[in-house]
DNA sequence: TATGCACCCTGTAGCAACTACAGGGTCAAG
DNA sequence: CTTGACCCTGTAGTTGCTACAGGGTGCATA
């Protein structure tokens, strides 16, 4: 298949094909008599692991682990779970911090009742921090 | 008071409040005979609005915004509320992705058993966005 | 046969929001 | 008088793409 037609079944953008390409992700695939890049089935499910993947958040660096322990299906996958945990922490961590964000936010939005900027409380509580709760 | 010290009292990187003159965020300053910067308060004060803000998430653009507003406290204020509560919906959209995520990589970790990566579960969930409950 | 159009190629530059040098100047203390 | 902490400018790197510019290829239609 053309990369028109990976991209399109794998919903990844032609230029990101070829970014991945580019940095080693991707292995570079047979070219056709005109240079088109030719690609078979195991591209594509690579292609679909990244991206699936990066859906899930794991950057590159990871996904390059996790796709190394993948070609190396003899390996000790006991590898595998630390990434996925140790990401999976940082999701966590990411949630809480947006939650105190969003609690902060929720107490700034709403108090505008409109008039002149001067009087504005949401103004007043960005350039000042000790009225906020939380400790972000 | 010069860069470190504005640096010091704001917790914000040297380079950072550079970037920030250079952008336009932070006006230039006056500058001592041996041409240092030299901040006063009105500076501190633009500076912590300007972080504080990054910290709830707000965009540079975002910012420059609401710090327009702030520079200008005869004008009409209406404008300051629906930036923070149009950011507000963004950080509410973030937080649900990512509990669905989480809920996700949650089910992904801790099927690892060890063994070969051949029959890893965490490898195998990766490729196969079919596994998947949610709509990510 | 010409020509239009969709598709492909490489290489480079741009995005946000910083961060990190390199290579130099300034200033007070020991 | 030298050491070290600080400051300056300018440029390049970071992540994960995305967007050209400027060209080639392949197939259908006039």
């Amino acid at each position: 298949m053309k990369i028109g037609e990976l991209s399109r079944a794998t919903g990844t953008n032609i230029e990101t094909i070829r970014y991945y390409e580019r940095i080693g992700l991707l292995p570079a695939p047979a070219r056709t008599d005109a240079n088109y890049r030719s690609y078979d089935d195991a591209h594509r499910a690579r292609l679909r692991f990244v991206r699936h993947s990066r859906e899930l958040g794991f950057t590159i660096e990871e996904i390059r682990s996790l796709l190394d322990l993948s070609d190396h299906p003899e390996r000790d996958c006991t590898d595998a779970d630390p990434i996925a945990s140790a990401h999976l922490e940082q999701v966590e961590a990411k949630i809480a911090q947006l939650s105190a964000l969003r609690d902060e936010l929720t107490r700034i939005v709403g108090r505008c009742r409109g008039g002149l900027a001067g009087d504005c409380r949401v103004i007043e509580a960005l350039g000042d921090h000790g009225q906020c709760d939380g400790a972000h």
